[in-house]
DNA sequence: ACAAAAGTTATCAAATATGATAATCTATCA
DNA sequence: TGATAGATTATCATATTTGATAACTTTTGT
């Protein structure tokens, strides 16, 4: 028989997304963060700098270090995000998915 | 032997989008199109109205019309979608994809 | 340890999307 | 043909993102 555990950081997240309105923030937010990590993780493989991004669609490396950030939650729009794409010679794909 | 044809609409197309202005502007707006038209499909197959979604979201069916409109170019926040895709019980889908 | 490159944070003005409202249009159907 | 539901368009104030800039911190390489 398993052991009783002390609540681990899942059971914790599990519990306060029963409220209903932190749940609707966090799903607000997920994508936002989700998106983001793609993003960054997708300039990191080809060896790209904030400032290269920057200049190929022309704004300047802090713009896209708050873009990038984890640390502010503002939703970018979605023109910036397709730049941003195109910036890594990739397209952003935009859709819905069933639950 | 193919007999000579004329002008296409896919070749007009074609030729206009070698222009390199024209075709930066064309693949800036091309997901805006798909998303649009993704989103009417959905409500629609749920048979929903505009309004419907509109008060889900707590807003007007104006502005949904407005979100819906294929007339204008005008790029939504991602939390616009995020929200439209809740009400739609269902959720979006933002990633990069290769070319 | 130093220098240079890369990334972060804060601020403010400008640009753009959003919400709210009202007027209008367009089916659909009794 | 009149009524009603659904959709569209326009406008304006408000809210939010974006670009620009500067100062700062962190990382990397020698």
């Amino acid at each position: 028989m398993q052991a009783t555990k002390r609540p681990t950081f899942n059971n914790f997240k599990k519990k306060v997304l029963q409220n209903e309105e932190v749940r609707k923030e966090y799903d607000l937010l997920k994508p936002l963060f989700e998106i983001k990590k793609e993003l960054i993780a997708a300039r990191l493989s080809k060896g790209l700098t904030q400032d290269e991004i920057a200049k190929k669609i022309g704004t300047s490396k802090s713009n896209i270090s708050r873009l990038e950030s984890l640390n502010n939650s503002y939703m970018p729009n979605l023109v910036t995000l397709i730049k941003y794409a195109q910036a890594l010679e990739m397209k952003l794909d935009v859709g819905l998915k069933t639950i």
